[in-house]
DNA sequence: TATTGTTATACTCTATAACTATA
DNA sequence: TATAGTTATAGAGTATAACAATA
């Protein structure tokens, strides 16, 4: 269970190679981590902590358009995720005024409740991940990070 | 498509759980984009191309256990997508002397060609995505990443 | 006509476990 | 007994496209 994801580059690797690879595999590591214990601790998937993450900041619950646009995928699969998490009683639907094609979806109190009890052991699991790591350069990696998203959204402007 | 899974940190927000929620953007946006190429220009996937590349820098190839440990993935998998090359002509199964359990993978001639034109892609899309960082900022996110994947191997050891 | 959300479908990737053949 | 690899299975996750209801 070693890795070495970092094999796949080119003849040449140039360094931004090297740098694509070694992150795909610090993300897989600590992913994978965090699927196998949410399994293991609280029988759910990374997508429907994900889901439950989005809302926890909404309380007022978000649509389902809304939802399908942070999580990045499709709406039927907002859908199908949503579905499973209304069965357990965890969100539920609720109209929008004035708009009778939408809806709103919200935690319930006892989704709030169960998802506050993973979100500390995440909490704990990212915590142990990053723990090497010295405060400074945690905000290093965080402002070199970002770098790249915002470069990645401004090209998409771009292109747009 | 926009996205915004920084949203997922518990309502705290320790630096580290900001970071991973970045982290996990990233290379989420640079991945799609990544799996969407191979898709349009090659009609492949990013497994099959992680497989290929493993082999890329063995010319004589790898065992199925290696390669399952190097992909980090079970090894019914390999078994599957390996099967998918063989009759895409792409790879092909060798023996192994002294031991006839086991077969060493490597690339055909056709599949190496095949390879090279799309490392040779996937290099420019890594280019463009990282391309915002300084030499200096590209090195410095590298030799952070590798205190987390050293860390995450040296935990692994200790409770082996 | 456009938008919101759902349904239906199909495909890739994955882990698990049972299995075969060889060591 | 242990190891190399395969097969079988089930489930997660995804995108696409057709669809219904409403705007």
């Amino acid at each position: 269970m070693l890795m070495d994801l970092e094999a796949r580059g080119h003849s040449e690797h140039p360094e931004a190679l090297r740098l694509w690879l070694r992150m795909l595999t610090c993300t897989q590591l600590v992913e994978k981590q965090v699927r196998t214990q949410l399994r293991k601790q609280f029988d759910t998937t990374l997508p429907r902590f994900d889901l439950m993450a989005q809302l926890e900041r909404y309380p007022e619950g978000l649509k389902m358009n809304e939802m399908s646009r942070r999580m990045m995928v499709t709406g039927g699969n907002v859908t199908g995720i949503t579905d499973q998490l209304v069965g357990e009683g965890l969100v539920e639907r609720v109209g929008v005024q004035g708009d009778r094609r939408a809806y709103r979806v919200r935690l319930t109190p006892r989704g709030r409740k169960v998802f506050d009890e993973m979100a500390r052991q995440h909490e704990a699991w990212i915590m142990a991940a990053f723990g090497v790591l010295s405060p400074r350069e945690v905000e290093s990696l965080h402002r070199l990070l970002g770098k790249i998203k915002q470069h990645h959204h401004d090209s998409r402007l771009e292109t747009a």
